[in-house]
This record gives structure tokens, C-alpha cells and sequence, in this order.
RNA sequence: UGACCCGUGGUGUAAUUGGCAACACGUCUGGUUUUGGUCCAGAAGAGUCCAGGUUCGAGCCCUGGCGGGUCAACCA
């Protein structure tokens, strides 16, 4: 456990609901129990914003020796699929987080909350309004408006109990009658106004079959799910802060003892460059901007995933982003320095040549192969060495040429010196061109007494390049990613459709790349670090006749950056 | 004319719960370097939305403003 992260390093920060946590241990509730849930809702991926959600609930619960249920909030059969339970299971086991035995959807409590809604009805605090939709929705009133009662709000329990038991048994159709709660249509917060508790959706359930053509609303299932659970802290996003009164109010209908579930609510994630609706995501993948969920430029885990992100970057930049109420937007260029961070621990060095200028060395003895040390990875010197095959023809990468360099460009150019990384010193003495005046190879001379990269005597030269031989190579097809958008906020412009914002430079492929040979057993997910270029990992799609790799993030580079201004 | 929440460098979080604002990212210098990476050293950048008040002392407490967000789905 010597390996330092900022994971197990950080000065945990205590949080506001981590203060609260201690506040309530102190006070001795709940028996020192810390109970938590992640309770997504299996109608979409999960993107880097439920990652946080992830890491608060179930890193939360570990801190404090507690523990976190998996639970599908499944109760509208209508948008809901097996397809996005078994996603969502997988990204929060890549993420590194355990359930245990407790997975539990929402729908397992159909009969529980049946149940509960006759008990409310037989109080007399829940009826059955036989108004559509609208009517319901225009006697609600508006934020600023109170509303006004439903004619069907006094009807007798019996009259109630008799028709819930009909909806139930299907004699109705969708929309013809719903049960609401009794609770206040005057009331300052919409949420209380007689909020709709059960609705007739003739949808066959992806669990439940057609056993059930009613079901529960959002607010009627989530805080009884908590409790029946015995869940301490229902932590959630801001935009649940006005139905906490209602949660409460069930809870107040529910409880037998002193336990009760506790709702908490922090900002979610917003993050440059991104869109982070479900809605949204789900529209780029129907209507093929991306290539489906796991398209390595989308803000989902899965994307993350393939793109070649770690889980151990994704929690460390879920703690960096800290936990609070402000509604803000968090720079793209934190997750960036997330996974670089981890992968230069990590990854593996190879060169690799993505735009190939082909270099002929002109002393060096035709037919030769040399093989060359190269370390494998600088940061950690257990990763060993490996042999690199040098020749007389190699790939340079065209941009570390210039036949007419500006100041400040170190790299090679015509009568200039630089070294090949692991190899020689290497002069350019001529540039090959076509008719059109393209360059296309350069003929150069190699230093035979500077042998792995030193001269003896001590000239030094100001640039190193990668390499790759032309003759002993892996050719690959590579896939460069920049952002998807090209605004800060594409969702943030009223009038303006989000998609207008769209970078049509998001994907860039380059089907004649060349790597050294090392690479050419690299598995699916396998990340390296291409050598002065970034992070770049094995996509799915390969195949071993033809090796694809994402890029998952650059290396910083002052160099493109003078370049830029 | 409502209710609830939020307001600290460019961005995100801290501030021993009242003791003259710290860390990270980003930016900019410089050093080291067989990756223009990493690493190291340093710099700029906020006086805490505003105005009052309490206090010896306020980013933290009080009052009033201002600004932003959320809420009017038989979605979650």
C-alpha cells in the first residue's frame, strides 16, 4: 500500500453532508448507522454525473462503516429497459463499488405501496379525481397562484376504495382516473398541492409483466422505498429540494418508530464542453451524431471507459470536484488532468508515428536491424525494458519537420541535428519533394558513435523524436477525439438548439499509423502512452489484423501552444 | 404578488465553526530532462455579491437589498 493517490493521500474534506453525518453519529441516531442508496432510473447510460453520485453514496456509506444499496427506480414501464439495468450494473462495478446482495428496484414494492395507498385512502387523505390531465394540471394553480380543489376530493372512503380497486382491476382506460394525496391545492409548494400518487399505464413492466396496469409516481415509491430499506441519508440533486416536504409527508404516514430516512440534496455536475441530460445524450446516439452510448466522446461511463479513462481517475476527480449546493460548471480540463494524472503512472511507453514523413538514412548499412533498449515506463522501474528494431528507413511524425523553422521550433529541419529516442543522432541533409512540392521523404545521415541516444562527446542537441522503423512496424488505425462542442454550455442558449453547437472536428481518423511491434498483442482497454503524443488505448473494434486505438487524452505540450498564438 | 435553495481568484473547493483567505485545476516564468511529458522552484490572480448592524475582531452571526437557480409532467 505504498502507492500514493490523492485518493488515499487527500486530507479528506469534510463536506456538508459528511458534517451532517457526524453531527447525527454525535448525537447518537440511528444507532451510528450510515445507510445509502444509488437509485438510478433504467432508461438511459449513466454518464460522468451519476459517477459523482456514485462515488458521494457509496463512498459516503465506507467512510462511516455503513453500507450502499443498488436500487432501479422502475416505476414508468413506459421508458424503462432490462438493456440499461444490465449498463448500469456494469459502470458501477468498472467504477469499483459493491452492492452486495442488495439490489433492489422499485418495482419490488409495487404490493407494498398498494397497500399504503389504501391505508392513506381509508385516512381519508387520498382520493380518486376522475379529471384528465389538464383539468388537474389547471386547478394546480402556479407557483405564484394557489390552486383550487378537485369536485371529486370529498368523495366517501368507500366510494374511493371501491374505485382504486377498479383502476386496479383495468376497468378503466389511461388518464381516466388517477389517486391523489389530500394533502393542501393552497399550498406554496406545487409538490403538496394533491400530488398525483397512482396513474393507469397499460404497459407491461419489464419485471412486473402485466400483473400491474397502475403505477406509482416518483414521489409515492422513492422515500418509501428509503424506508422500507432502513436507508439513513437519501442523498439526491437539487431539483428534488421542493419535494422534500413531501418526502417527509409520506415518511410522516409511513413511520412506526423513530427511524426515518433523510433527504439531502447536492449540486450535480456540469461540465464544460458537454451535455449531461439523459434526454440529450439519448438524442445524440438516436439520431447518430455519436456512435451510440459508448462512443468515446460522450460524457458517459461507458464512453469513459472506452475513450481509455480508469476508474481510479474518475473517483479521484469526483473528490477533487468536492460535494455542495452551488450550481456550477466544473473545467473539462479536470477530468483531463484526472487521467493523465493516473495513466503516466501507469501506462506503458511505446512510440508510435501517426502522420509518417519517411526518413532514409543514407550511411546507415542497407539490410541492418539494430535492437534498441527503451524503457518502458520512466515513471516506475519495475516496468522493465524492451527492444525497439531500428532500420535504414524509419517514419518520423511530419510535424517534427520544417524546412523553414521559426524561432523557438527545436525540432528537426534541413542541416540541423536531433536525436531518435533510444537510437542515433540523426542530421537532415536533404528534402525530397514531388512535382507538387509536397515533402515526401527526408535523406539524413545517423552519428554511428552515438549509440542509445549520447555522444561522447557531449554535443548536446535540442530535441528528441520518436520513431518508428519502416520496415518492422504494427500498422494501426487511430481515432483522435476533441471535444464534442465547441461551446462551453451548447445547452445553456435559449433559442438555440444545443446541437448547433456541435464540433464537426470531434472525431479525426488516421487509417496508416505505424507502432513499434511491441504493441501488436495489446489487448481491448489495454492503454499506452504513445511516446511525446498522449494517452491512447485499444478500442473494441480491433481485430488482430487491424489494431484501432483511441485517443484518450494528449500530453500537454507548450509547443502547440507557442504554435497557437 | 409565491415558496425553497445558492452567492469566496478564470474554474472548482477550503478556512480550526468569530481571529485579517488556503488548496487544486488553469495561466505565466525559470530549472532539470534521451518524451517541448513527468518532476522541481516561483509568479500573477479574490479582500469573500452590495449596504447597514452586532463585536476588540465578520467570509462565517443579524437585517435589508441585488444577482442566479429550482418548482406549474398522469417523467424521474
Amino acid at each position: 500500500m505504498s502507492e500514493k493517490t490523492p485518493e488515499k493521500d487527500a486530507v479528506v474534506k469534510k463536506n456538508f453532508i459528511r458534517q451532517i453525518i457526524e453531527e447525527e453519529l454525535k448525537e447518537g441516531k440511528n444507532d451510528g448507522r450510515v445507510h445509502t442508496r444509488f437509485p438510478p432510473e433504467p432508461n438511459g447510460y449513466l454518464h460522468i454525473g451519476h459517477a459523482k453520485s456514485i462515488c458521494l453514496n457509496f463512498g459516503t456509506a465506507q467512510e462511516y462503516g455503513g453500507i450502499t444499496n443498488l436500487r432501479f427506480d422502475d416505476t414508468n414501464p413506459s421508458k424503462e429497459e432490462t438493456e440499461y439495468v444490465e449498463s448500469i450494473k456494469k459502470d458501477v462495478r468498472w467504477l469499483g463499488f459493491d452492492w452486495g446482495e442488495r439490489e433492489y428496484f422499485s418495482s419490488d414494492y409495487f404490493d407494498n405501496l398498494y397497500a399504503f395507498a389504501v391505508k392513506l385512502i381509508k385516512a381519508d387523505k387520498a382520493y380518486v379525481d376522475d379529471q384528465d390531465a389538464e383539468t388537474i394540471s389547471a386547478q394546480k394553480g402556479t407557483p405564484t397562484r394557489p390552486g383550487f380543489e378537485s369536485p371529486h376530493r370529498e368523495r366517501s372512503v368507500e366510494e374511493n376504495l371501491d374505485l382504486f380497486e377498479r383502476m386496479r382491476g383495468g376497468e378503466f382506460n389511461e388518464g381516466e382516473k388517477v389517486l391523489r394525496a389530500k394533502i393542501d391545492m393552497a399550498s406554496p409548494n406545487m409538490h403538496m398541492r394533491d400530488p398525483i400518487l397512482y396513474r393507469i399505464m397499460k404497459t407491461p413492466h419489464h419485471r412486473t409483466g402485466d400483473k400491474w396496469c397502475i403505477y406509482p409516481m416518483y414521489d409515492f415509491a422513492h422515500g418509501q422505498g428509503d424506508y422500507w430499506e432502513g436507508i439513513t441519508h437519501s442523498i439526491c440533486t437539487l431539483e428534488f429540494e421542493v419535494h422534500r416536504p413531501l418526502y417527509n409527508w409520506f415518511i410522516d404516514q409511513l413511520k412506526e418508530g423513530e427511524y426515518r430516512p433523510r433527504q439531502i440534496e447536492f449540486a450535480r455536475l456540469n461540465l464544460t464542453y458537454t451535455v449531461m441530460s439523459k434526454r440529450k445524450l439519448l438524442e445524440l446516439v438516436k439520431e447518430n451524431y455519436v456512435n451510440g452510448w459508448d462512443d468515446p466522446r460522450m460524457p458517459t461511463i461507458s464512453g469513459l471507459r472506452r475513450r481509455g479513462y480508469t476508474p481510479e481517475s474518475i473517483r479521484n476527480f469526483a473528490d477533487r470536484i468536492g460535494v455542495t449546493k452551488v450550481d456550477g460548471m466544473i473545467d473539462v480540463a479536470l477530468l483531463e488532468h484526472s487521467v493523465r494524472e493516473d495513466l503516466n503512472k501507469k501506462a506503458q511507453r511505446v512510440m508510435g508515428v501517426l502522420n509518417p514523413l519517411k526518413v532514409v538514412i543514407t550511411n546507415y548499412p542497407e539490410g541492418q536491424v539494430e535492437e534498441l533498449d527503451a524503457v518502458n515506463n520512466p515513471e516506475n522501474p519495475d516496468a522493465g525494458k524492451r527492444k525497439v528494431p531500428f532500420s535504414k528507413e524509419i517514419y518520423i511524425e511530419r510535424d517534427d519537420f520544417m524546412e523553414d523553422p521559426p524561432r523557438k521550433f527545436f525540432r528537426l529541419a534541413p542541416g540541423r541535428e536531433v536525436r531518435l529516442r533510444y537510437a542515433y543522432y540523426l542530421t537532415c541533409n536533404e528534402v525530397i519533394k514531388d512535382e507538387s512540392g509536397e515533402i515526401t521523404a527526408l535523406h539524413c545521415t545517423y552519428d554511428p558513435e552515438t549509440k542509445g541516444g549520447n555522444s561522447p562527446d557531449g554535443r548536446k542537441v535540442k530535441a528528441t523524436l520518436h520513431w518508428v522503423s519502416a520496415s518492422n512496424n504494427v500498422e494501426a488505425e487511430v481515432r483522435l477525439y476533441d471535444r464534442l462542442f465547441l461551446d462551453e454550455e451548447p445547452d445553456g442558449h435559449k433559442d438555440r438548439d444545443f446541437k448547433e453547437f456541435l464540433n464537426p472536428d470531434s472525431l479525426t481518423v488516421l487509417k496508416k499509423c505505424y507502432l513499434e511491434p511491441f504493441v501488436k498483442d495489446a489487448k481491448p482497454l489495454d492503454s499506452f502512452q504513445f511516446e511525446r503524443l498522449g494517452y491512447f488505448n485499444v478500442d473494441p473494434d480491433s481485430s488482430t489484423d487491424q489494431l484501432v486505438f483511441n485517443r484518450t487524452a494528449p500530453l500537454r505540450d507548450n509547443w502547440s501552444k507557442f504554435k497557437g498564438k
